[in-house]
RNA sequence: GGCGUGAUGGCCGAGCGGUCAGGCAGAGGUCUGCAAAACCUCGUACAGCGGUUCAACUCCGCUUCACGCCUCCA
């Protein structure tokens, strides 16, 4: 790929949660950039909704590759958790049996829409020891205590930093009706369990500690993994908005009171997906898996078209007149590259693009490396179609100049995803559509339109759509 | 109540203090036997009211409406 290298120390800029502003990045060794991507809670099929923050993060991942970067990222694995043990023991089945089909399901829909693997995917059950030491750490630090039942938790009042990543100011907290049930165990309404000691509706799923029988709460998983396999300090931690409190602010506090470090450098939030102007949720039950949109007709690619054609810090409201959109423009592109293809003719791609291309190229590489723009790198693109498809209708680009387009398009893809993925390979002709066409071009010699439009429409019922141009028939699979 | 986000043309969706977002849909045109594809042209869009400014969709204030977080949630 040409593109490759010319960008290593491209600036980039990401909006940080924890400042509030858009910053400069840099990984923290300049070289490769350590990321934690908070994955899903593996007790049911993900949703949409839950898929624009995995397509988010995965923008981020191949920004950081196009921009020259090295990536290490993780995607955690929740599989403990009161879901998780709820969903086992209604079942009737151990937990890592419960859990893995939905894990075998959300590696299946990551490839559908056409998601790079994260490095690691480490699971909360194998990382219990790790889980243990750290709540060990925090103790040592005095910021955790025991309490009468044998958890564990985190005295947030001595961590006074407490509520700088959600601007929070917890001072004036009440307690609610969920806090209630717990209130007498805790000394404080906004501390939270780093170890719940064992009780019945855990049925076996339980681990030893110097505390006795339980198993680690929510937020501690992430330290623990996220420090294990990206250091004490890294650089980038994403998940959706609604993790910003309370997960990732815990998540912070857990860590930074550890090890007295800085956590992550810069914490990134997707906003959420809506239909009918509401959150998209499972509590709310308003919400489609990506299964139910398959099994609609919709394709990966063109989901993923839809969610990365807003930014994602921006609401964006699920519309299924948005996929039919997303269908169409997606074609045009497929067209494009088709059309780009067949000029290029193999020809070996020109060093230097034609200038609108270049031109192009600044735009696309401005726009995703201003805090992920995708919305307007999709402008680019289909300034790129725009152009490219006015130069070879006037016979102004060369094989050459259409083969360094067609590796300029490639590297736009490597940001999108969305070229490369979901197309059919061109086949054999199957025989009867041969002779159809063979027909056709008979008649159409002897201007017999009648009989070119009969069997225009014949091929067209078996699926494939004709075109007629100058250089005789196309034919495309539909 | 606290913190925060948003309101852009039929739909989706960027953006900026002063020449264009972009896509889809629609209208007209070029090309074509026709069709398709492609290209060209076409929309008095920026919630309302004030203010700042030579100039505001873009900044400030207020109003209205919508959405999110405030210990399940991507």
């Amino acid at each position: 790929m040409m593109i490759t290298g010319i960008h290593a120390r491209a600036t980039l800029h990401f909006f940080n949660s924890l400042t509030r502003r858009k910053d400069p990045f840099q990984p923290l060794d300049g070289q490769q950039a350590r990321l934690y991507t908070c994955g899903p809670t593996v007790y049911n099929f993900a949703h949409i909704g839950n898929f624009r923050a995995y397509i988010f993060e995965d923008v981020l991942r191949r920004t950081l590759r196009y921009a020259g970067y090295g990536v290490l990222q993780v995607m955690n694995l929740t599989d403990i958790d009161d879901k998780t043990i709820r969903g086992s023991r209604q079942a009737g089945v151990p937990l890592k049996a419960f859990t893995r089909p939905f894990i075998d399901a959300f590696f299946a829909d990551l490839r559908t829409l056409n998601i790079e693997p994260a490095e690691l995917y480490p699971a909360a059950t194998d990382h219990v020891p790790e889980m243990i030491a750290l709540i060990q750490r925090l103790l040592a630090n005095g910021l955790a205590y025991l309490s009468d039942d044998r958890s564990v938790y985190f005295k947030v009042s001595a961590f006074p930093s407490y509520g700088k990543l959600a601007h929070l100011d917890l001072s004036g907290l009440r307690a609610g009706a969920r806090v209630a049930q717990d209130e007498y165990e805790k000394e404080s309404v906004g501390d939270f369990a780093l170890w719940k000691a064992w009780d019945e509706n855990d049925g076996d799923v339980a681990w030893d500690s110097p505390w006795g029988r339980g198993r680690p709460g929510w937020h501690i998983e992430c330290s623990a993994m996220g420090m294990k396999y990206l250091g004490e300090s890294f650089d980038l931690h994403t998940g959706g908005v609604d993790n910003l409190f309370p997960h990732h602010e815990n998540e912070l506090a857990q860590s930074e009171g550890a090890t007295g470090k800085p956590f992550v450098q810069v914490w990134m939030h997707c906003a959420h997906l809506r239909v009918n102007g509401e959150k998209m949720s499972k509590s709310l039950g308003n919400f489609f898996t990506l299964r139910d949109l398959l099994a609609r007709g919709y394709a990966g690619r063109e989901l993923r078209y839809v969610l990365i054609n807003g930014h994602y810090r921006q609401a964006l409201n699920f519309t299924f007149d948005a996929v039919e959109a997303a269908r169409t423009s997606l074609a045009r592109i497929d067209e494009f590259v088709s059309r780009l293809t067949e000029t290029a003719a193999g020809a070996p791609p020109d060093a230097a693009l034609p200038a609108w291309a270049a031109e192009i190229h600044r735009q696309f590489d401005a726009s995703v490396f201003d805090d992920l723009n995708t919305p307007e790198a999709l402008a680019a693109l289909f300034a790129l179609v725009r152009e490219g498809n006015s130069a070879m209708q006037g016979g102004a680009l060369t094989a050459s100049g259409a083969a360094a387009v067609l590796d300029l398009i490639a590297g736009f893809d490597r940001v999108l995803g969305l070229i490369s993925f979901g197309r059919r390979d061109a086949r054999a002709l199957p025989q009867e559509v041969t002779q159809l066409l063979e027909g056709r071009q008979a008649a159409r010699q002897a201007k017999n339109w009648a009989e070119s439009d009969r069997l225009r429409d014949e091929l067209k019922r078996m699926g494939w759509e004709v075109r007629d141009g100058k250089e005789g028939q196309k034919v495309k699979k539909l």
